[in-house]
DNA sequence: AATGAATGAGGTTTCATTCAT
DNA sequence: GATGAATGAAACCTCATTCAT
């Protein structure tokens, strides 16, 4: 999050973060010091000082992810439709998710966990504008009751957990994300 | 799977699984061959006797969990209402999954990744029971039909993913098949 | 060596054997008792009771060898050519240690390895009559006589070494043999 | 091969070599990383980091012979007498495997079984000088034109191999090595 | 006498982290 | 600040041998 002060330190950093994203991204979420280091081409110790743990490293490839799902949020914000809105966010957050392991892993914790308290901030933010966007939607009847901010959250990552089980995702996350739609909207069963 | 022949084979065969129970209740699942040996008072070679590998040991814990489980199925598929029986076996599904980590990872995998062929011969019991149940509910017209059997497996495991994020579930498990069920209901949006 | 008593006792030694011979022969000279008591189909505390070790093991399999290459030297003693009694012995010495490296293994050590007297006794019997067809040689002069008998064998077993080196051996054999021949006839340089 | 670059490192390698060389003086071969760093009184994983397997460090301990014998190989070719060539390079190959063991071992070996690239080259190098010794040797008819320079090898490591069977050596060496020299030179049997 | 499960020391290896340079 | 070697705990696994049945 701070910015190294040193030229050469900032780009060792980016260096880690992009070779940190190219392991993701090839499905290794493992994010080992010294694995990067050797890939990244430089020494352990700068990859710790720049990132004291693995939990440090992760937050700070899940800030665009934060960034971007801070953007769905307002959009769906400023939606007049208040169910748009909903599924925009949520969508949103499905679609981030999947695109990138390393946010959806920090998205599905809690912020007690944040090594970074920047992320606790981007947590919070993102938590503000969501709870604006689902309280006019439980306001206006198209959003159930009984389900905290939190909940919804946790139901979306349920479904990326969902999504990742199985084969590479072809459609399923359009229909799983339409049967939690669906389930979401009020007028359904007695909880229980 | 196979009961060994001697005595002291299947007790020491047993006391690894109480061990082993025992460490999952207490919330470890790592489930390491040294460890589950000093704890349960015998040789680490007796433990990889028996369970050549983390896997083979979930399998044998989650044994329990497929027999819970097909009782559940059975009932089900007894039950003239087939929304009833869908309740009843994703209930079950839930439930059991909540109740033994163990057999939540075991069914949270595809059969390939099965180290014991019994599991796999389990899961496909499991899997013509559910496809009974699953059946007829479509065929009644009281669930989606753009779900195959195996997505509403990922389903239900996704939101045990869900429940297990943030703190101790209280009500919550209720709460989310509640939006799962109701989710699974025909009539909602097009999925996409 | 001692002949087991009961029939089935003499059925399982011989299927130690047959097997440990299948193993050396595809190159294996391990010898391991789990090994080859899976292999034959029968307990290790089997293996265990007719060959205490491996070693023990080596020499019943050594067996053959010796009562071959007794042959051998009784063949060489009965010829009137010295030289020619000379290369009897050791062409014979260096074949049976190739078609068997069990035996080559035994044939290689001094007799206060052996596990079972039986082998210090058959290589006695050996040395006797290869001492005659030495001794005579050495007489003729046609024997270099700064060697003893010992001496004589271990430049056969290392001759053997030389030809395990490297590729399988084609006429290497022949050709190596006749270089140690060669050097073993008096009026070569002195020794030093 | 390669010196480390820090102080510390390049100290921890030589005792490890240091400890290792000792070990084999002291007869045991099987250069077990868990004791070397034991008794050099260093971490396992450095002892691993420095030499990835036994080979390696068998290589690394064979190196010192490699240059003992490309000192003899090149005194040797030197020598106006091609005979005294041949005996000089062979000497040096037996006396030098006789004092490391080490060095016999990986002497005795094929190129392809190097862990090191280095360790090849040396070889090579080795090659091309015994080459030029031996070449010369059998165009002025002192050595037998049917082995191969690896032929040679061969036979002087079964020397080294015959050699170490039985008791200590006393004067034995000195009688062998005349053994192999006088079946070198030609003139004698036909092979076969 | 036969069986094969149990044993547990000890080998090999990995890894997160520290620290000398 | 950067480097990467060193560390050593601990995971993982094999194996020779014993011993309960």
């Amino acid at each position: 999050m701070t910015t190294p002060r040193r030229a050469d330190a900032a780009r060792n950093r980016d260096r880690v973060l992009t070779t940190a994203r190219a392991a993701v991204a090839g499905g290794d979420l493992s994010l080992q010091h010294n694995d990067l280091a050797r890939r990244a081409g430089i020494g352990v110790g700068t990859v710790y000082r720049h990132f004291p743990n693995r939990r440090a490293l992760l937050e700070a490839l899940a800030d665009d992810g934060f960034a971007a799902l801070l953007d769905a949020a307002r959009a769906a914000s400023r939606h007049d439709d208040p169910a748009a809105g909903v599924e925009i966010l949520l969508r949103a957050l499905l679609t981030r998710q999947l695109a990138d392991p390393a946010f959806a892993e920090v998205i599905a914790t809690e912020p007690e966990q944040d090594a970074d308290a920047a992320t606790t901030a981007r947590r919070a933010e993102l938590g503000e504008l969501a709870h604006a966007v689902l309280g006019s939607a439980r306001r206006a009847g198209v959003l159930r009751t009984d389900l905290t901010d939190d909940d919804l959250r946790h139901l979306v990552c349920g479904t990326v957990f969902a999504l990742r089980i199985g084969d590479a995702p072809d459609d399923r996350a359009g229909r799983y994300l339409r049967v939690l739609l669906d389930g979401l909207r009020p007028g359904g069963g007695q909880s229980g």
